[in-house]
DNA sequence: GCCGTTTTCGGCCCGACTGTTTTCAGTCG
């Protein structure tokens, strides 16, 4: 984890030279930062094997950042960084956090008012001390005041994109002890929530105190809250709690069952056990002796309760439950079976690696196609491209095909720019031209509601477009999505046969659960993409898996489970 | 601070938006 940390430095480098307006070093230490962010090895390890040498050659890294890394791997720390955080002693990277609040402004704040933390700064603008300040005013005031609330709301749950890697090191962990039988993660991690707040552990051994010994001493512990011998509490480093429970394994299923939830799931599955004279707990389901009839699986309980298993993306109660009761639950789309991603970005733009390298990294990871695409002219602050460059891209996806013919196929794509009255900043007669085209909202986030509906119906009923990418355009944690009828994009969609985008990034989300589930029921399309910028990305495949699962969305509801063949065809059929 | 199949020095994605301002600074992506 040591890549993620120093990466974390450099950027907090950059973001102390920006605030000191200097010019061009901040993108450098950003760049750096990706790069180190994007090393599939461990940063010492790679030094160790090629020196300092080889730290030169990662892009964006010359001699001064390889010094500075030398330097981290063997104190630790970095003194320039040391000095920056006590010449200005503020806690910049959460103060940047906040949607609206740069570097430049974090430092014009301590300086004239000592802020240095986000409650120095709400009390700041609670005791209207900011709007006296040249260059701000009583908007801004309120607006900082508005972020600061909605940053303080999201910030206490994680996004499940970025802890799931921990939680996976973790269960392995405990997986490799001798004592223990099974070990797995139940709350609202197992049933996928795009955000949790905790994780329960649960597993299965006839050595608990030798578990928990064990667990304490998994190397991303930070402090341990409580250990007994049936349940230990401990934060790790990253601030994520996590707690661990021993239970017995006849009653493994019981406790899987109730510490996966959710509460309002299991509340009606025990509603369930009571009108049959029974009991359920996180012990068993018990009859009206008080014997135990099923507790060691979940499969066993829910049979028993005279229902279907039901996955845990679906346990929220709303409506699964007498699904299954009459057998009737959808079969959900099943994890890894997404076959080619149609949203990646490039170098072209903002992405981080060139597409042959996004191409060799899909085929690495089984895909049979991808669409590149990048962005286009008016997202000006990506490179976005014009007509001209996007023909330019075209020739070179046919050479790569060519040169990768029987091992993926390339489709030419973009992510094309909604402008604010809904037309696009690429000509159709260009938009022709390409395989697959997205449109997306980057800009007018604020329009009134309908406005801004209306503006997104008319770029998706262009014949020339295929699909919405991000459709509400939220930010998990940071910014709300926009104002818009979602029905009615829906109904759009539905009407014209259009595909709405699950987009896989972990804090975008993007169709949420709910709006899929109204997909589904409706019949419109949809295709899972990672919203790629770097090789790293494909992961986040199964994150959008779990989201369409969470939507009760079936591989039918989902075009990219679809062969090449088979895809091309139901794009032409439109 | 990094980079180079037009450069080992001189560039470095740049425009829209917001909230302040009568011309701009800061943020976003």
């Amino acid at each position: 984890m040591s890549n993620l940390e120093l990466a974390k430095l450099l950027r907090l480098i950059g973001s102390y030279l920006e605030m000191k307006n200097v010019a061009f070093k901040p993108q450098a230490y950003q760049k750096a930062s990706y790069s180190i962010e994007a090393l599939d090895e461990d940063i010492g390890e790679y030094f160790k094997k090629f020196g300092q040498e080889g730290l030169e050659k990662l892009p964006g890294v010359g001699k001064s950042i390889a010094e500075k890394i030398v330097e981290y791997l063997k104190t630790g720390k970095i003194k320039e960084l040391e000095e920056l955080k006590k010449e200005v002693p503020v806690d910049l990277e959460t103060l940047t956090s906040i949607e609206g609040i740069g570097p430049r402004i974090v430092y014009k704040l301590y300086q004239s008012l000592k802020v240095k933390n986000i409650d120095d700064l709400e009390k700041a603008c609670q005791e209207h001390k900011i709007r006296n300040l040249p260059g701000f005013g009583e908007k801004s005031e309120q607006k900082i005041l508005r972020s600061i609330k909605f940053f303080k709301e999201g910030s206490a749950r994680f996004l499940l994109g970025h802890i799931m890697p921990v939680v996976e090191e973790l269960v392995k962990y405990l997986s490799d002890s001798e004592n223990v039988k099974k070990v797995v993660p139940a709350g609202s991690y197992r049933r996928r929530k795009e955000t949790v707040g905790d994780i329960d552990l649960l597993a299965v051994s006839d050595k608990p105190h030798e578990v928990m010994e064990h667990f304490i001493h998994f190397d991303e512990v930070e402090h341990v809250y409580a250990k007994g011998s049936t349940k230990t509490m401990i934060r790790l480093k990253n601030g994520l709690d996590i707690d661990l429970r021993v239970v017995e394994e006849k009653s493994f299923g019981a406790a899987l069952s109730y510490f996966t939830g959710s509460k309002e799931h299991n509340v009606a599955l025990r509603e369930i056990a009571i009108s049959k004279g029974w009991k359920l707990n996180e012990y068993g389901l018990f009859d009206g002796k008080n014997k135990m009839i099923a507790g060691k699986t979940e499969e066993d309980i829910y049979q028993k309760l005279g229902m279907q298993y039901i996955p845990p993306e679906m346990r929220e109660n709303k409506g699964e439950i007498s699904l299954a009761q009459k057998n009737k639950l959808p079969k959900l789309i099943e994890y890894g079976s997404i076959r080619g991603d149609l949203q990646i970005q490039t170098n072209w733009t903002d992405g981080q690696n060139s597409i042959e390298e996004m191409v060799k990294a899909a085929i690495e990871h089984g895909l049979e196609y991808i669409c590149i695409t990048d962005h286009t002219k008016s997202l000006a602050m990506t490179g976005g491209c014009d007509e001209k460059k996007l023909l330019k891209q075209m020739a070179e996806i046919d050479k790569l095909n060519a040169k990768y013919k029987n091992k993926i196929k390339i489709l030419k794509g973009a992510e094309v720019n909604i402008l604010k009255d809904g037309t696009l900043d690429i000509k159709d007669e260009i938009l022709a031209k390409l395989d697959f085209v997205g449109v997306a909202v980057h800009s007018h986030f604020n329009l009134p509601r309908d406005v801004q509906t209306l503006r997104i119906k008319k770029a998706l009923i262009n014949p020339y477009v295929d699909c919405l990418f991000h459709p509400t355009g939220r930010i998990i944690n940071k910014r709300p999505a926009y104002e818009l009828d979602i029905e009615e994009i829906i109904d759009t969609a539905k009407k014209y046969n259009k595909i709405l985008e699950i987009d896989a990034y972990p804090d975008r989300l993007d169709l949420k659960d709910d709006h899929i589930r109204k997909c589904v029921e409706k019949g419109v399309k949809m295709v899972i993409d990672t919203d790629a910028h770097s090789f790293l990305h494909y992961v986040y495949l199964d994150l959008g898996v779990s989201q369409a699962r969470r939507g009760w969305a079936t591989a039918d509801d989902i075009l990219n489970t679809l062969s090449l063949k088979d895809f091309l065809r139901a794009l032409n059929k439109k």
